[in-house]
DNA sequence: TTTAAATTTCAGTAATTACTGAAATCGCGG
DNA sequence: CCGCGATTTCAGTAATTACTGAAATTTAAA
């Protein structure tokens, strides 16, 4: 697997926005690299195209199979794994936003919850402070739960929504 | 300064947190211990009731403010600075996605903006490659044009909407 | 000004995280 | 069940990132 220039722009930058987004470099340039690519790559071409080792090859697939944004296929006759990314744009969100909630989100929500059940017990922290951490997982579970509505709207509902703007507020009165 | 229990479960998890959104612990810390403090605190308060360095206070709060999500007050006869943090949890929320949108989205669509001006000179490049990274740059450029609009809806009508859910759907048919 | 508190800078170090390469394991074909 | 290619594991190391503490700078009161 030889780069053009362009390709080898965009996994570059991939892997500049990496530390961002709380993944390794490898990670999100192998995410990159299978993203572009035509056909299923074996972790080998992945690990000579983008120089490193074959271990963080392997470990690196594991997490983006972990994220439901990479899987595995087999050619006839050929034994080794052939890896490719999912190549639609709006799963490839989802699934990040997905991955986000259920590692992010939800153990918040969970702390929040102790926190909140702590907090009747509690008199020490001011009434205020308790307030503040109440209305936190308020809005989180809002917001979440907004998410999983969205979620499973159709796409072209969903495309509609989104080319309206702001005009659903019209819509809505 | 002294933590009750309850808020150093929340300052902790915040911490716990920071990885994968990119800061690091003290600014996620620092964060939350803002956000919960019934009033403003000074540095040194801060560094004292986290034990870190007076130091990594000072450039940590540079950062949050960088974020918006910190300012700076002040009490008469008292030359030290006292920091506050935003404790509107919506305000915070759109801190927080103005922030990503301006260090990871624009820099990405100007990324994938000059492969696309690339590709046009490009002819090693295999066209269905570049129609992924296009394709990939008008899906980003559309997200983040909603977004804006979104941003700019007033407060209650963004909580209709998201109370409406999925049913929103059925009003614009 | 001068002085001293408050804040910031930054070089050095600590802590963390990512990566490598060798060894172990897996799993299929013979 | 043996042998070999493919894959994974993991201990060690490299690279990165975060943090500290001392020194420099700023700020404002005297």
């Amino acid at each position: 697997m030889k780069l053009t220039p362009t390709v080898q722009r965009c996994i570059l930058h991939w892997g500049e926005m990496a530390g961002r987004w709380g993944v390794s470099r490898s990670v999100a340039q192998i995410h990159a690299l299978l993203f572009l690519a035509p056909q299923p790559l074996t972790a080998d071409e992945i690990a000579e195209t983008l120089t490193v080792a074959r271990s963080n090859v392997s470990v690196s697939l594991k997490e983006l199979q972990s994220w439901d944004l990479v899987s595995v296929t087999h050619v006839l006759g050929d034994r080794r794994d052939y890896f490719q990314a999912r190549k639609d744009i709006w799963e490839v969100l989802a699934m990040i936003m997905d991955g986000r909630k259920k590692r992010e989100i939800d153990p918040t929500v969970q702390t929040l919850r102790d926190c909140v059940a702590e907090g009747k017990r509690d008199h020490e922290t001011p009434q205020e402070v308790k307030e503040r951490i109440a209305t936190m997982l308020e809005f989180i579970e809002e917001v979440s739960g907004w998410y999983e509505q969205i979620r499973g709207m159709p796409r072209p509902t969903l495309l509609k929504l989104m080319r309206m703007g702001s005009k659903v507020a019209k819509v809505i009165g």
